[in-house]
DNA sequence: GATGAATGAGGGTTCATTCAT
DNA sequence: TATGAATGAACCCTCATTCAT
């Protein structure tokens, strides 16, 4: 089993490299999301984010070109991650079945990625100057899951609402669970790293929202 | 020439005096809720403040102790109004009366007070470090609503619900509309400084809870 | 006679910051033009300028926007004192008047302000990237210089000689002595701290255009 | 893949490597010549070496010991051109003959090495820290030429001038060329490619020295 | 009470150079 | 020989805060 290695060994040996580059590229930018996370582009310091990432200054700095191209970077990335999250959902299967598998995708990601979820927050708190920039089809997809619940509506299949504004809730409830996360712990009496209860918030958020829906 | 201003001085009295201090300290913490809900603690600088309450920032510290103080400060007057906000809500004729009354005015206060919601939910996102120093009833509050919700279960008003996690959903909902008011505006079409349409949004939000907690 | 002054303390007051003010801007300037003549815009560091000033390099910075703007200042402050020295020349006494005076003075002018000469000679040197920014008479000047020889020739005072050159020529003597001051002194055997002979270039440099300009 | 670069391994001789790498590293020098002539020995990047040589920075430094050896080796090239500028001039057929040679090199040498002159003019504007070091002959050479004008005046070939400070002129007046390119071209109205006109040059200057050392 | 001046610490970034392969 | 990675020192500049009047 060594010789194809060792016959390979020069190409290894830079896709070693670059493989290792890309990994510690990846490694500083979610060090970097926790930093922006946390504090936003101008409160961040390029210090915290090279500590978090266990490196020096120095090298951080080998790595990018700027904290700014670094925050841009990482929101697209979360822009990315946030469009590859509904790969595969049943659009055809009718309100409850889309609904369901959505707000149980959009949870899980606020439980496992909270600081994607805080810092793209935070970009939209601060009035989003540099998302639309890295983000050019969000208006679209979310006009198109309009019209995908005013189509709904039309079939009688869910109360009508308003399809923008039920979009916002959503985003709003299911967001929450990372923006939120050490309130909810506080509340419910957990300490700061026991696990909220995932299962139990999808529950909760999707028969308030089918409940919601339902024609009357 | 400096007749006039000692006359005018001796007009004004010792409470006047300290009522003008007292109004440039509410003009100051006015203007400190707007540069830390747009970039934090630490990313919020005293010379930022300065600029939006129009003075010096010798000035500024002349007034303050500090950045740190300034913030707890504003946070403790930011939890202050929270509790003042739901002075005389009726809680004894039943949750459609409570929450149509109560996410009323949250949305009401998210939409005229978005500086403040903001800046709490930067506190908040942050983990709150300061928030619990600072006000030291908010679990306490959370828990009696908890009780109100869970005897409306017990009474067969409304569907039964985890009353933590229902209040958590109207807060994400509610709250929303000033975290993202711009990405709000942006998907509705409408310019940077016109309103969202406050009536539209409480009927939404309130057909959605009301519904979501009907019983089957 | 203390009378006086007691009355107008208040205004003195203020005039002896400002003017304490000024005169550190201009130690300042005057820091930076040694600075930039011997490392030039891209070399100068902001702490060797606060050094040869005398300051800490947070002083410096608090009186200065930018290293940039500093130097564009200087630039500015060159060019001033360069048209304000020849105030009160003789431009009608013929041609032999007026070079030994302009002579002369270019003469003193690079001897006892060498620095600004060196960093006006290192702007010119780099292409004067800034020069004409801050400086946009100084082609209409040479020319007006130009017609003024081209007059002395065609009244046959003097030879006939490409004005623009002659200035050339006259500008390269005198600056000279600024900037090859130190090769000068090594080269007559003086010390380092030797002036050089003032009058004695005076005389040679006239004598050569004097006579290299003499109708044959 | 790896044999034809063995076969070529094998054809490049000792010689050849050698010759190779010294080819490199003048070309690196006339690289460095240019970056210092912008900017200086402390305002040049090795970067700005390395992309003006067309090479990494990392190859750069493989090839130098340190920014200030490399300053001092390219001054040490420029002296050695100096020296070898006047290969051959007639030393002994009198004052018109050799001026107008010597008058006529210095300015096509500074029509065609800008960057060596510029070079040259910014050390000794700093005062010569390193040129002495590298250039043990200068004083000698300057005060032969100072003897041969010296005899000249003696036998009434010329009217008798400081020997010194003729040399200083011609330099000032033929360097000029190299040191204020830009602005000459600025001055006559010329595109900052356009070449200067080297025999108009070298006739005025010529003229004004050999008609401003005329007997009287 | 109020304000220009001042400052030590730290901000993001680039530098010439060396390391490791 | 050649090169990507790494680094300590230094770069210009801003920060929250204090001083001095």
């Amino acid at each position: 089993m060594a010789a194809p290695e060792a016959l390979s060994l020069r190409h290894v040996g830079r896709g070693d490299l670059a493989r290792k580059r890309g990994e510690l590229r990846d490694h500083i930018r979610a060090a970097a999301i926790v930093e922006f996370a946390e504090h936003g582009l101008r409160g961040a310091s390029t210090q915290g984010i090279a500590d978090r990432a266990g490196i020096s200054k120095t090298k951080l700095h080998y790595y990018i070109d700027s904290k700014e191209e670094l925050y841009a970077e990482a929101l697209t990335h979360i822009t990315g991650i946030w469009a590859d999250l509904f790969e595969g959902i049943a659009l055809d299967k009718g309100p409850e079945a889309f609904l369901s598998d959505y707000i149980a995708r959009k949870v899980r990601f606020s439980l496992t990625h909270p600081a994607e979820v805080r810092m793209f927050t935070g970009e939209v708190m601060r009035g989003a100057p540099m998302l639309h920039a890295v983000w050019a089809g969000s208006r679209e997809a979310t006009l198109r899951a309009s019209r995908l619940i005013g189509a709904w509506a039309d079939q009688g299949l869910i109360r009508r609402v308003d399809p923008l504004l039920l979009q916002f809730h959503i985003w709003a409830m299911t967001e929450a669970y990372a923006v939120m996360a050490s309130e909810a712990r506080f509340m419910s009496g957990l300490g700061p790293d026991d696990p909220l209860d995932e299962a139990h918030i999808v529950a909760e958020i999707t028969a308030l929202v089918l409940n919601g829906l339902r024609v009357q």
